[in-house]
DNA sequence: CAAGGTCGTCAGATTCTCTGACCAAATTGT
DNA sequence: ACAATTTGGTCAGAGAATCTGACGACCTTG
């Protein structure tokens, strides 16, 4: 098989699982679009822009999710203070309230793939995937 | 960065360089979502319901993708000789054409991030992808 | 300070994907 | 053998996601 194929089978059942957490804590009105765009929202909050660059997607499909994401309560936009042309996407207390929810369900999931094959080999699967970054992360050539 | 990030950014990657490749072929009509499709069709053709399973998408999905590669002429629809219900999607020989475009990439970008990885390490994450499958793949469950 | 680049948005169109309903064929249970 | 249920595929319609192109506001460079 594959190896394309085997990263997209456990991507997406992480991703299915932390929708499914979300949706259980009374989150289900997010969707996948606009959860891939909140999960990459940084603590101290994030341009479109950059969230775009790390999405895969233009920045007018972030404004159109950052949209809902806002009218649903989840973020906010705040002018950037550093320049004038950008706004910062940060946090509601929903939105981290949400955050809390998703980030539990990634650890618990991580803890699952830890115990099935070994603190060792997770750690080498980890370390293989960041190495792999420096050959195939588009995102990873300016951002500081 | 959690491990699911890190699965997106190589799975992405690879799906990128592949479709630059296909277009390149002069297969630049192929969209995305086509070849997620097409590229899960077995050599002796497959089921649009296990496309589905396998894809994660609905079966209405893979009937609208099949009809779009099949007007393209990438593949045909037979009839399942086994069940009258069903119908298998099987590759043309533009489609095959295809199919060498995008495995011969895949060939070398696996072999790049062997380069990259070394050997051991490659197989590793290969090893460990697929032991993963165990607890992620939800179409390990039943098909044949 | 002029020229060019970047940030975000608006507008419009296309593509993708889903839900619900349906028929035909296979499978199951009686 | 046959009714009931399940499975495979399609049709129809609606909704969501995404893209391209154009634009004004602001930053950066020379």
């Amino acid at each position: 098989m594959n190896v394309g194929t085997l990263l997209f089978i456990p991507y997406r059942a992480m991703e299915s699982e932390v929708m499914a957490a979300l949706a259980a804590a009374g989150h289900g009105e997010l969707t996948l679009a606009q959860a891939r765009v909140f999960q990459r929202i940084a603590p101290g909050g994030s341009r479109p822009t950059d969230l775009a660059d790390q999405a895969q997607v233009t920045k007018q499909t972030v404004g159109v999710l950052v949209d809902q994401l806002q009218r649903a309560g989840y973020v906010r936009r705040v002018p950037d203070p550093t320049d004038g042309r950008a706004r910062l996407v940060v946090f509601t207390e929903l939105g981290l309230e949400a955050c809390v929810v998703a980030n539990s369900r990634v650890e618990e999931i991580e803890a699952l793939w830890a115990e099935r094959l070994g603190p060792e080999r997770m750690t080498a699967l980890r370390d293989a995937l960041t190495e792999l970054r420096t050959l195939t992360d588009p995102y990873l050539d300016d951002p500081g």
